[in-house]
RNA sequence: GCGCCCGUAGCUCAGCCGGAUAGAGCACUUGAUUCCUAAUCAAGAUGUCGCAGGUUCGAGUCCUGCCGGGCGCGCCA
């Protein structure tokens, strides 16, 4: 049950009551009327703002609805007191037994607690990392790997048929000039002598086994060869390798994906000219000079004229070009195939977590997405802000020549997959993220990896224990959801159990609006009351999770911290971090 | 010059379609360990929510203008 829901619902058929014994009017407006947990734990387990909301169109005061509403509040069995507070806020203090009756409700749901089917099933298009296929992935592209393969966990979970995705950029510039790199380096694995790398052109270490591998399947057969004969092969054989060098690293970070859709093949398959024709057929496409941009350097602008998609129509600031002066398609024109790809495909809610270079793309992207489908589908652009690498307050050099910690791979060799995950997820998106390679694997309060990980552990700990005690099928969730549980009447279990129970309220939130990091700090919160209670056992035996003179009580307990475990393992699951039995 | 993002405690940041006296952690001071992991916990102090207007019962949150920082600005992807 989601407890603010219910509350919800609870509330707005007291105020249908109050309008059918004629103390408020009939046919009241009630879409704004929320049920939610107050920032202040003294105003109770529930506030609503109700009697504010209908103030106006019921015409009367806020403090009296408010009191009329409270009264038939308390009338309530599961309601211990409805206070009116503030300037007609009523506020909602629940009774024990109904947050016992929730904390049994949680075991006997077990794993998948707080899972729902928000999304009925709907289709959902998650495109994350679609870097270039040039080289291998550097620490700023795991931000947007992990952010997008979450929110895709996060939206699966709730009921969203996603589908993951990775644009493949293989048919622009840059792997042709990946393909002459590579042609080099087979150069050289033929025994030619390269020198230094020419200007221009990749010099990563990372291209040298390819042109071996190169050499080894084609022999000699490209060295008298002109460009124009080699070139559409080998730079299909760089990419091949390229991706599979990204695949590796994605892999290594626990990222996958479901489609690679390939750039060149979408040109191939002419879906760039269909989607230029549909635009075109839609009055959406003129030809025409573009104002020269200001505050760059103007030297090399001359105008032309060009072939212009009506972006301003949309929302976009100006109109933007789809070819370039020597007829080939312009990266907005391919990435509108690809969109109109993923419409056709049956996608109306489109998500792209893209960096923040490209911040400056989102409108053209969201008014060509407006265009294409007539406004029936939605895109929404998730810019991951620059991730900061540290090491102990540091800043570690970023150069590809430093060759420290730039690569995906070397940072999570450093640190781990889980602690890479975790820490690209502590931030909104939006937020510029420090990431301190020493910090991260300390063992101390402000890691939250840490903090989270060891509050999993003590709760598997204390139920090892408790299985010295309680029998281990009366461990399961399911048999604990049955325990007695009045014995859990600390206002520190009791709030435990609150936190608990906002788990779905939390799920909710953070799919509706594409924010997985409200779980980070949800999970952070949750491991926060549970030390608290922890710790507290120290000093009262009363509160010991597991004590072999009263099998009762050890029980109840048994039962908080197996619900304690199953929220921070979803929760961490949601994340694709692994959860740790034990900490030693 | 224009666009997008950000600006909240000394530091790093939350703040959920506008809600009550703006919250955490770190750092600082003090305290808790024969006791389930003290790798933890408790107590104390900390604010012109960048500035100025506006919208309304109510603004950190919405609107406008300014200031400061980041990213970007046709024939790169």
């Amino acid at each position: 049950m989601n407890v603010f829901n219910y509350l919800s619902d609870v509330i707005r058929m007291e105020i249908e009551a109050l309008c059918d014994a004629g103390a408020l009017p009939a046919g009241l407006d009630l879409s704004s009327v929320s049920v939610e947990p107050p920032r202040e734990a003294e105003h109770g387990d529930a506030a609503c703002n109700a009697a504010l909301v209908l103030a106006k169109q019921a015409r009367r005061k806020p403090r009296e609805i408010a009191e009329h509403l409270a009264e038939r509040m308390e009338g309530r069995v599961e309601i211990r007191a409805a206070e009116v507070a503030g300037p007609g806020f009523v506020n909602l203090r629940l009774t024990d037994e109904f947050w016992w009756a929730r904390l049994s409700e949680l075991l006997a749901t077990g794993p998948g607690y707080g899972a729902t089917n928000l999304g009925g099933g709907q289709p959902v298009n998650v495109e994350y990392v679609s870097t270039n296929p040039t080289g291998p992935l550097h620490v700023g592209h795991a931000r947007g790997a992990v952010v997008g393969d979450a929110l895709a966990n996060l939206l699966a979970h709730m009921g969203f048929a996603v589908t993951r995705e990775y644009y493949v950029n293989d048919a622009g510039a840059q792997v042709d000039t990946l393909a002459r790199s590579v042609h080099t380096r087979y150069r050289e694995a033929c025994g030619e002598a390269i020198g230094t790398i020419p200007e221009g052109l990749y010099p990563g270490d990372y291209l040298v086994p390819v042109g071996k591998a190169l050499a080894a399947r084609d022999g000699r057969r490209w060295l008298e060869e002109p460009e124009s004969a080699w070139l559409p092969e080998i730079r299909r054989f760089a990419i091949d390798a390229m991706m599979d060098l990204v695949r590796a690293d994605l892999d290594a970070l626990g990222v996958r994906h479901d489609v690679f859709r390939s750039e060149r093949e979408l040109v191939d398959e002419g879906r760039v000219d269909d989607a230029y024709a549909a635009l075109e057929a839609a009055g959406l496409i003129y030809s025409g000079v573009l104002e020269p941009p200001k505050g760059k350097r103007d030297e090399d602008w001359e105008p032309r004229e060009q072939s212009l998609f009506r972006a301003s129509a949309f929302g976009d600031d100006t109109d933007r070009p789809l070819r370039k002066s020597d007829g080939a398609w312009t990266y907005f024109a391919t990435d509108i195939a690809y969109h109109r790809d993923k419409i056709e495909r049956g996608f109306t809610d489109l998500i792209d977590v893209w960096g923040a270079d490209h911040g400056g793309y989102v409108k053209r992207m969201k008014a060509a997405v407006a265009a294409l489908s007539g406004d029936s589908a939605s895109l929404d652009v998730k810019i991951c802000q620059m991730v900061k690498l540290l090491d102990g307050g540091e800043p570690v050099a970023m150069s590809k020549r430093a060759g420290r910690f730039v690569t995906l791979r070397d940072v999570v060799d450093e640190v781990g997959r889980d602690v890479v995950r975790f820490i690209m997820l502590t931030r909104r998106n939006d937020a510029p993220l420090d990431f301190d390679l020493r910090r991260v694997t300390e063992q101390s309060r402000d890691n939250p990896v840490f903090y989270v990980q060891y509050a999993h552990a003590r709760a598997c700990s204390a139920l090892r224990r408790g299985a010295e005690i309680v029998p281990e099928p009366e461990l399961a969730p399911a048999a604990l959801a049955r325990a007695d549980l009045t014995s859990l009447d600390d206002p520190a279990e009791l709030d435990l159990i609150r936190r608990l129970c906002q788990w779905p309220r939390v799920l909710v939130g953070a799919a509706l609006a594409h924010e997985p990091h409200r779980i980070a700090f949800h999970l952070q919160e949750l491991a926060a009351d549970f030390h608290l209670l922890w710790t507290r056992g120290k000093d009262d035996p009363r509160l010991r999770f597991v004590d072999g003179e009263r099998p009762a009580e050890t029980r109840a307990r048994l039962a908080l911290i197996s619900a304690v475990k199953i929220v921070i393992a979803e929760g961490l699951a949601l994340f694709g971090v692994e959860p740790v039995q034990e900490m030693r």
